[in-house]
DNA sequence: ACGATATTGCCAAATATTTAACAAAAATGT
DNA sequence: ACATTTTTGTTAAATATTTGGCAATATCGT
């Protein structure tokens, strides 16, 4: 498959997902990139754009179909099979993750949750009991675990990230404030929640002025 | 102030603000656009670039000054002064973010948390006690809250929205898988996890291929 | 003190991304 | 059945962003 879908283009296929699926539960059949733009917000060209990177999944004078439409971008994003996934980290946010039921729902199934603290070991979240960071390494040969979600404090999560790698772990889905080194092919999203806000303070601060 | 910049721009600063804090803990004096472009991953052009919206920080031959550019990165993001936030829905996310203590160490001082379920109402988290949504407009009206973290599910997202926009809250980061309507001149900042997680879906879709 | 070296700030070129325009094709209405 | 309207897919133009190049200026070593 082509390649060299640019990273804009990538970044907005999810929030395409979300609204189609929208229009689905509303019922609604058939939508035009022009209607289309005016409930997403980009413009009707750069949705028409988009969508022929992947292919023509409209009809001229008609529209998109929005369950075909739905199903197509559900195929681009990978959502026909499940993923493995586990968190490392199980404090406040990991624990948070871990409880959260709608990443299953996509196919984002939870198989692990680590931790080194002997408080946390043993404890049971959503079903699942946190095991010893020790025994992780084990437990990925194991298991073919597509994503681990980094929840430690920004010390281990570096520590965490070569044990992945050596485990051969696809992606990891970071939330400590750091940039993990891993080899070229694993993938890497960050969530550095601390920038949103520095990116809102300094949007107040411009206000103030 | 230039209004002009751009947001690739902005969205870089609180890189460049993380990764100086860094060397100025590691004690270095002084850093080149080409040595940060090593550590941080821009290019040295881009990195001389971005700095020179705001101001011209380096000096021909020597480079920058690490304690005083991480000043001024720090005054551009508008870290000169406090933030007040509050949390509204204190589930796992809510909770999480509010026992979080690294974002009062930015400035940003959490004075409030709100929930509409009576069991939760009440409770002490971080030394905060939860209040009923309900007295949250009054509360908005005595207390001049710059920053709100929406955290109750999507379908409590845009009623709370619309209570923060009446009360003129500056800006909402918002976790709840809606696009919110409010009003211009609110800045909102979603974080959209599902987004992330289809993107990582993507590319190991892509890599099976 | 001075030539060699380093490095910025800025401008210009190269890339990337978004928007506009429109012919071709399908749907709709009479 | 056929003219009118709608709307796509695609190409081209317009913008935005990143990268490269270099004169100006400061530092460094001797
Ligand atoms: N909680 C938030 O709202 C929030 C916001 C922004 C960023 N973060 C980041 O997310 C990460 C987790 O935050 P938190 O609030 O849940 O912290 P936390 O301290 O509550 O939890 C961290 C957990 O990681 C575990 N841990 C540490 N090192 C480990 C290792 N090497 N192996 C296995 N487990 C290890 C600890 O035992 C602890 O249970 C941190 O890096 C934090 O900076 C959190
Ligand atoms: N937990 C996660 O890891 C996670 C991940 C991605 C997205 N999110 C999103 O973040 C939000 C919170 O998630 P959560 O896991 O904490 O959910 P949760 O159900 O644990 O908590 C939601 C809280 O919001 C409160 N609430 C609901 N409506 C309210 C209203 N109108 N006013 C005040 N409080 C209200 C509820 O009483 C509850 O305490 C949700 O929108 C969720 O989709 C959460």
């Amino acid at each position: 498959m082509d390649n060299s879908i640019s990273m804009a283009v990538i970044k907005r296929l999810p929030k395409y997902h979300r609204y189609l699926k929208e229009l689905l539960d509303r019922d609604v059949k058939r939508i035009s990139s022009k209607e289309l733009s005016e409930i997403i917000g980009f413009t009707a060209s750069q949705i028409r754009q988009d969508l022929n990177n992947f292919g023509g999944f409209g009809q001229q004078g008609y529209g998109y179909n929005v369950e075909d439409l739905y199903k197509e971008i559900g195929k681009i994003l990978g959502l026909t099979k499940t993923y493995k996934t586990v968190i490392i980290g199980a404090g406040n946010l990991g624990q948070a993750l871990a409880n959260y039921t709608s990443f299953g729902s996509y196919g984002f199934e939870l198989v692990g949750i680590f931790d080194k603290n002997p408080k946390i070991v043993g404890l049971e979240i959503n079903g699942i009991e946190v095991t010893d960071v020790d025994l992780m390494k084990k437990f990925l040969e194991n298991n073919d675990v597509d994503i681990a979600y980094i929840c430690t404090n920004k010390t281990g999560a570096q520590f965490v990230a070569d044990i992945l790698v050596q485990a051969k772990v696809k992606a990891i889905w970071n939330f400590a404030p750091v940039d993990l080194k891993v080899s070229e092919d694993i993938r890497v999203e960050n969530v550095h929640l601390i920038d949103d806000l520095l990116t809102l303070s300094y949007f107040l601060k411009e206000q103030g002025e």
